[in-house]
DNA sequence: GCCGTTTTCGGCCCGACTGTTTTCAGTCG
């Protein structure tokens, strides 16, 4: 329960059958996280608890909503891990939000507990002793009895854990925010460079969800080859901006940053770096798939390599390990367990799109509206970032400024070299669902980028529709960050994605995948599924300013994560395949589904 | 709780660090 993948809030669970909108994975899987964690206090059998969080993991990395199939009554798709009691379990959490199971252990366990379980230092065990032996069942009591010295006496505690678990929950509860992939990045990278410094350090690289390029990361995780006698944990607590140190031993430290952010650092021998970096970037589910592919073939692997018996057959480096595994090697992005072993046996891993692929950006701003830069300055820059074309696409322009703006990028092309600026617009999608400026004005631009900034809380129904009639216009070409969602600041908007794709794929429009780090809208899994049903992604930064062009690479990393070959991504095209593309689509569509 | 062409029962990934203990349990990743 500590971290979950799909920031969409889960709704209070109702015991009705009728329900305002339908039960998500996302919700389902959450109800499932919460009985393992009341499991595991309970002590279960550990391998019923992790049946219930694989099951977790499982159901938000379907890219398919289950409730609407149960609610037609269909039979679900045999998912791993997920037998005939589990089956039944989600049945019974779609239609009814809440579960028998969940509810008799809520019964028999204070609420509290599980609410104990996020803090720091306290598992299942500690906290089972400290309700037995002192009643404890929140923070706010943990408190009280760490202050007063009742915890010290409880057997298998001592001072030290008492001031430990003190100070934990005195933090509160918030350690399991998660932050931007482009905030915590260069700060990472700033350490990989101060540990470089130290002399002995052959090699430093960001592991975890991080070297994953998952769209939030957690904590930076960092592995580090050194022989043993060099002092690196030492030297990385000695870093001005380390306000607290967690952990320090020979091999390993954690330490809390003055931002608040959390540092991992692992010390490796050089010879078992590539066993270590494999171990440590992980998914802890891609860790376990290929333990598995590994035991299977009589061989152990861990962090020091991949053994037969005592001799070791790899470890050095990333590829050799795999290819002891008989795998090619995995590109961290794909470390999910998603499928990407049975991908790698089969050799049917997907050629993902890379930074080097985009040819041009579909969605930009200029000084005209709310960017910072020029025409020129944003379309030089573009060019600097190696792109061919570059669509300006400002928002909130009246007909007659955006009309202006169109003669002043024709004047522009036909002086600029190398780099073509195509008229577009981020048009606003209105409440009912029509576009924010008249056919006319949309008629004489390459393409129109519609998105939807007001108006959040529609109705699921309502906010369906409104997009899916905002896709049937005949100018419409592409769905800027479709979930509106900010990261830690505003949820998804309440809508059927699945209905929305299937809408693009039909209509011929395509979504973005937008690359400012608080959006990274869409996610992975969504993307992924866009691409089942043949949606063009266009990956695009949303540039506010010239130095705004370095997100792509964020996007370029999502979309990786989501399989999308180059093939996927619409601005990979060149610009006269762009041009013939949207010439295609844009005419295409129900005249008389314009507003 | 799931899984299986050597199994319908007996497996299920594995090591570092901490603190309390005096050989190890609990937590974490």
């Amino acid at each position: 329960m500590k971290l979950t993948a799909v920031p969409q809030a889960p709704s209070a669970p109702t015991s009705t059958v009728q329900r305002s909108r339908a039960v998500s994975n996302e919700e389902i899987a959450a109800v499932f996280d919460d009985i393992a964690d009341l499991l595991e206090i309970d002590d279960a059998n550990p391998f019923r608890i992790r049946a219930y969080r694989v099951a977790a993991r499982t159901l938000r990395a379907l890219t398919v909503e289950l409730a609407p199939l149960i609610a037609r009554g269909e039979t679900l798709p045999k998912l791993p891990g997920i037998g005939v009691d589990l089956t039944a379990k989600i049945s019974e959490i779609a239609s009814t939000g809440d579960c028998a199971l969940r509810q008799r252990l809520r019964s028999t366990l204070p609420p509290g507990l599980v609410e104990l379980l996020s803090i720091a230092g306290l598992g299942p065990k500690r906290i089972k002793h400290l309700y037995h032996g002192l009643g404890i069942e929140t923070a706010q009591q943990l408190c009280e009895a760490a202050e007063q010295g009742h915890i010290r006496h409880v057997p298998g505690f001592g001072e030290r854990l008492e001031a430990r678990l003190l100070s934990a929950a005195q933090k509160g509860l918030g350690k399991d925010r998660r932050l931007p992939l482009g905030v915590v990045e260069p700060v990472a990278l700033q350490l990989i460079e101060y540990l470089h410094q130290l002399p002995g350090v052959e090699d430093a690289r960001l592991a975890g969800s991080l070297r994953r390029m998952r769209d939030t990361v957690g904590d930076i995780d960092i592995l580090v080859a050194a022989e043993p006698a060099v002092a690196v944990t030492a030297h990385l607590i000695k870093h001005p901006e380390v306000s607290t140190v967690l952990v320090k031993g020979r091999t390993r430290a954690s330490v809390v940053l003055d931002s608040g952010l959390q540092v991992d650092v692992r010390v490796v021998k050089p010879a078992d770096w590539g066993a270590a970096l494999v171990y440590f970037t992980g998914s802890k589910a891609h860790n376990i798939a290929i333990r598995k592919q590994a035991r299977e073939q009589g061989l152990k692997l861990n962090e020091y390599g991949v053994f037969k018996g005592q001799e070791r057959l790899a470890g050095v480096t990333e590829v050799s390990v795999y290819q002891a595994l008989g795998l090619p090697w995995i590109t961290p992005e794909l470390r999910e367990d998603r499928g990407e072993v049975a991908a790698a046996l089969s050799g049917r891993l997907p050629r993902l799109v890379e930074v080097s692929d985009l040819k041009g950006d579909l969605h930009a701003h200029t000084c005209d509206a709310d960017g910072a830069n020029t025409l020129e300055q944003m379309a030089l820059a573009a060019q600097q970032a190696g792109l061919e074309y570059l669509a300006i696409t400002d928002h909130f322009l009246d007909s007659e400024r955006l009309l202006k703006q169109i003669d002043q990028i024709d004047a522009l092309n036909a002086r600029l070299r190398g780099i073509t600026l195509l008229k577009g617009v981020e048009v606003e999608i209105l409440e009912d669902g029509s576009l924010g400026l008249p056919d006319a004005v949309l008629a004489r631009l390459d393409l129109v980028v519609g998105a939807v900034h007001t108006h959040f809380g529609l109705t699921l129904r309502q906010q369906t529709q409104r997009l899916l009639r905002a896709m049937d216009h005949r100018y419409f070409t592409l769905l800027a960050h479709p979930l509106c969602r900010l990261i830690n600041q505003r949820a998804p908007l309440n809508m059927d994605l699945s209905a929305v794709i299937r809408a693009a794929s039909a209509r011929g429009c395509c979504l973005e995948l937008n690359a400012q780090p608080q959006r990274m809208d869409l996610f992975d899994l969504q993307c992924q599924y866009a691409k089942d049903q043949h949606v063009l992604i266009s990956i695009n930064s949303d540039a506010q300013r010239t130095a705004d062009f370095a997100y792509l690479r964020y996007g370029v990393a999502q979309a990786r994560r989501a399989w999308l070959e180059k093939g996927d991504v619409l601005n990979t095209r060149s610009l006269s395949a762009l041009k013939s593309l949207l010439a295609a689509t844009a005419g295409g569509r129900s005249q008389g589904a314009g507003n």
